[in-house]
RNA sequence: GGGAGCAUAGCUCAGCUGGGAGAGCAUCUGCCUUACAAGCAGAGGGUCACAGGUUCGAGCCCUGUUGUUCCCACCA
């Protein structure tokens, strides 16, 4: 570090260079290490599809901060850094680049379209991690893991084969949700429902022996193709005679029966329902209570197959419209009504969602929710901040079976092999290549791979190098925080629970800490479509990468969605300038001779002052970091920085430095030692201006990043000296308010006049308030006589400075009578309080002792005013 | 239909287990005081959504109301 630092700074010329100093120093390093507590976060791992986005940025801010602070407190810190392989995502992203060259999947074939997707994850899943390393994130680099790796891999086959023997991973033909874009299932947690306008479309079903009929209303006309019953409820009076009737399909002729079925609510449209049980999930249920026939109509793609007659080939929406108009023209529609419901899309690519029977592989929920809950209701796990529990429970209790398998082909292939001779299902953790049961070598491999959150549900052990006993694993597991937002607890944080507490007989982490969304200036979501994203890697291009982390940072609270503004970051920045520039002046002053990094024996009032100060926030920024209040305890360092030591030490400082000497040496050595700790306290929320400046200062550790924590000592409260302190910083601030009110300004010095019981403090003060009070000159003493001077009371002194022109004898009583008042005022209201019985009972001791002393500070001003008042 | 969050200064938001109403930005005034104008010193500005209740004491706890945002849910 030069020893002239530039006047402003900038962040630009350092960030990379001190990124790289840690990385060369290997200080992101954590090994298991029993003179050491473990602590260890596992990173939420990005989509390799993925850019970096201010909900990165923000997560990845908050676990540094925990990570960075407890690396400080002595801990083995771990942040084990990885990435996703987003199964369906990259899918898409690949088939859609594959799409411009005019390839697709099927020519490629399945091998030479995972040899491309790897190429893909090779170019783009390093530019996530770039992209991570920007932010200052101090990841395990060299424990880099990725969902798809070997060990990942490994552990996913195990997972499944488990499952498999304990009866808790089946197969069969259920009805699943599956998108026509992406070509594969989804699970449930896949579906996002957004309220679309819609249609009813009255329908008249005639019954086969011509007796009669039934009316019903649906949203989805085309489905009729895949009708085989209608249900009415079975206490609806109106249907009765209909139940075990049949009723002919219109366009299809099928004869279908009217069946009773309780799920029909016979309130709702005619109380009549057709009963498709390929495409919707309640019919599907109806059905099987029913014996129905499935009759499934649609293609992968959603097009009609070939048992839409007619209309096969045509795609869902077409045939909506040709079947409206053929029911029109058969006289089977009675009337259209408009209707707003609910479409489930595809999470990934937003096309309306179709349900579909097929054969898919499932997991059984029930047995792995139940620890999963009770771990929580028992508080090994706790939610941070705790109301979010209730998503958690919320989602366990009324989970369903768990659809795993996906037809795609980028992700972990299903372990499960037929036999082509005696048909039995072999799964295994090995490559299958002859039946165990008919010894047939004509074995296939399922095609599907793994729901990509099969894999990150295991992510806290499996990178740790489960199922191996590792070192690691024993050492580091069960973690201790997982940091995320809200929007991913039953995608992931729910998974990741049972996944934990079943495979490894643990909890995967202690503490869920859960921030909320970062939303633009005007409160939207960013996103795409909108195009309201702000970029992190161009804030930190152009305020730096501390800045963007204060910002996210400060004033936000845990759970909470927060408003990104450019102001903020710009005030972010300017803190970090102050810091700067706080160091420059320590810098400057800095002599010759060697310095003493330890405290001096001798301290003056100031010394104390802000020693006192920083040791009263060190304790505090620790409860507040231990408590998960991040936000507060930035604002109290960052309150510590720019008023205690800025505005006032530093400004206090400067008359001792001035004498040089011992005095200034010894000046010197606080400064240091203030600015030292400061430093440190900063580091886990601003690293790269932190480490930038330590090491630009005298310093005993080798870098801050893994300098020791601050420590509260109570030898280093000195509560007299800083009440003492106290009241002759409240006279500077009572001189200048007086001043500026009577806009005079600082360079127009007067004499200071001091009328108190407090002599020896006012003595210590009178540099200072030369210095801050504009004072030229300053008098302490009783019984002052003079004409023409400016009134000015404290709690503990009469201040008085002669300033006759400006003076008007009228004002100044006017508003010593003012503040008179205003003292009467305070005085009632606390003796009100201390009269009352109840209060001084009820009350805490020392909240009783406190107003005492209150009441007491008022009156002295009182008689301070009122003696005021008479020499007037 | 269930559940949750939010409502505090002009704006954006803090405020932990009840005892001082706060910060940043904006506004106004005065300052280039040799670390910093990305700065310094001051000032103004709030029935803490509303109505009840508990308490010696409520922004904070309880009940209800209004507004707002979000999550979950199969009503064809």
């Amino acid at each position: 570090m030069p020893e002239e630092i530039a006047k402003a700074y900038e962040p630009q010329e350092v960030e990379d260079k001190i990124y790289e100093f840690w990385q060369q120093n290997r200080w992101f390093h954590a090994v298991p290490d029993s003179s050491k507590k473990p602590y260890t976060i596992v990173i939420p791992p990005p989509n390799i599809t993925g850019q970096l986005h201010m909900g990165h940025a923000l997560d990845e801010t908050l676990q540094d901060i925990l990570i960075r602070w407890r690396r400080m407190q002595g801990y083995s810190a771990l942040w084990l850094p990885g990435t996703d392989h987003a199964a369906i995502a990259t899918e898409a992203k690949i088939v859609a680049a594959m799409a411009e060259e005019g390839v697709t999947k099927e020519d490629l074939g399945r091998e030479g379209f995972l040899e491309r997707a790897w190429q893909w994850k090779d170019k783009y899943g390093s530019r996530i991690v770039e992209q991570l390393k920007k932010l200052g994130s101090s990841c395990d680099w060299e424990r880099e893991r990725f969902t798809m790796d070997e060990g990942c891999s490994k552990a996913v086959k195990e997972v499944f084969v488990r499952l498999y023997e304990k009866g808790l991973i089946y197969r069969g033909e259920r009805i699943i949700n599956w998108c026509p874009k992406c070509k594969t299932s989804l699970s449930d947690a896949e579906v996002e429902f957004d309220e679309k306008a819609g249609s009813f479309w009255h329908l008249r079903y005639h019954l086969t022996d011509g007796s009669g009929y039934l009316d019903l209303a649906t949203t989805r006309p085309e489905t009729l193709l895949g009708d085989t019953a209608l249900a009415v409820h079975p206490d609806d009076e109106r249907y009765k005679s209909f139940v075990g009737k049949t009723v002919t399909l219109p366009l299809v002729g099928r004869e279908i029966p009217v069946v009773a079925d309780s799920y029909v609510e016979p309130e709702f449209g005619t109380g009549v329902v057709k009963i498709t049980p390929a495409h919707d999930p309640n019919d599907f249920e109806v059905g099987l209570r029913h014996k129905l026939p499935v009759i499934n109509v649609l293609n992968e793609d959603a097009t009609i197959n070939e048992q839409g007659g007619k209309y096969e080939g045509l795609d869902r929406y077409e045939c909506r419209k040709a079947i409206v108009k053929d029911l029109e023209q058969g006289g089977f529609l009675l009337k259209i009504e408009p209707h707003n419901h609910n479409v489930g899309g595809c999470y990934r690519c937003g096309t309306t969602v179709e349900p579909r029977v097929s054969t898919q592989w499932f997991v059984k929920m029930e047995p792995l929710a139940k620890p999963a809950i009770q771990a929580v209701k028992e508080g090994q796990t706790k939610f941070v901040p705790e109301r979010f529990d209730k998503i958690y429970f919320h989602w366990l209790e009324n989970i369903r079976d768990w659809c795993i398998s996906r037809q795609i082909w980028w992700g972990h292939r299903i372990p499960a092999w037929y036999c082509q001779s005696c048909g039995k299902t072999i799964v295994s953790r090995e490559e299958a290549d002859v039946c165990p049961h008919c010894k047939s070598a004509s074995l296939e491999q399922d095609t599907d791979t793994l729901d990509t959150w099969f894999s990150s549900a295991l992510w806290p052990f499996s990178t740790l190098g489960w199922p191996d006993k590792t070192e690691e694993l024993k050492y580091f597991y069960p973690t201790n925080t997982l940091v995320t937002g809200y929007d991913i607890i039953f995608f992931w944080v729910v998974r990741m629970m049972f996944s934990g507490l079943e495979h490894t007989g643990e909890v995967p982490f202690n503490t869920v800490f859960i921030h909320g969304i970062v939303r633009d200036s005007q409160g939207r979501k960013m996103s795409k479509s909108l195009g309201n994203g702000i970029d992190p890697l161009v804030v930190i291009q152009q305020y730096g990468a501390d800045a963007l982390r204060f910002s996210l940072t400060t004033g936000v609270s845990p759970g909470n969605d927060m408003r990104f503004t450019e102001e903020k970051v710009e005030s972010s920045r300017n803190f970090a300038n102050k810091l700067w520039n706080a160091t420059r002046f320590v810098l400057m002053n800095l002599g010759e001779e060697e310095l003493s990094l330890e405290l001096p024996t001798e301290l003056a009032l100031e010394d104390k002052w802000i020693i006192s100060t920083l040791n009263a926030t060190i304790r505090e920024v620790t409860n507040n970091l231990e408590n998960f209040e991040l936000g507060i305890a930035l604002q109290k360092v960052n309150d510590f920085v720019w008023e205690s030591f800025c505005d006032w030490y530093i400004e206090l400082s400067k008359a001792r430095l001035q004498q040089g000497g011992e005095t200034a040496k010894s000046v010197r050595s606080v400064l240091i030692y203030v600015l030292t700790s400061a430093l440190k306290l900063l580091h886990p929320f601003m690293p790269y201006i932190t480490e930038a400046l330590y090491q630009s200062i005298p310093h005993n550790e080798e870098a801050v990043i893994i300098s020791k924590w601050p420590e509260y000592s109570p030898a280093k409260d000195y509560p007299a000296e800083a009440a003492e302190m106290g009241r002759i910083m409240a006279a500077i601030r009572a001189i200048r308010t007086r001043r500026s009110e009577m806009n005079v300004p600082p360079s127009k010095k007067a004499k200071v006049y001091i009328d108190t019981a407090y002599t020896a403090t006012f003595e210590n003060g009178v540099p200072f308030l030369l210095r801050l009070a504009s004072a030229s000159e300053v008098e302490i003493g009783t019984g002052f006589e003079l004409e023409g001077a400016v009134n000015i009371v404290t709690d503990v002194a009469k201040i008085y400075i002669p300033m006759a022109e400006l003076v008007d004898k009228a004002k100044e009583l006017e508003r010593l009578n003012k503040e008179l008042e205003k003292a009467q005022k305070d005085f009632n209201m606390i003796s009100g309080k201390l009269n009352n019985q109840g209060f001084v009972a009820k009350a805490p001791a020392s909240v009783v002792e406190a107003e005492r002393a209150k009441l007491a500070k008022i009156e002295d001003k009182i008689e301070l005013i009122n003696s005021a008042l008479e020499k007037l």
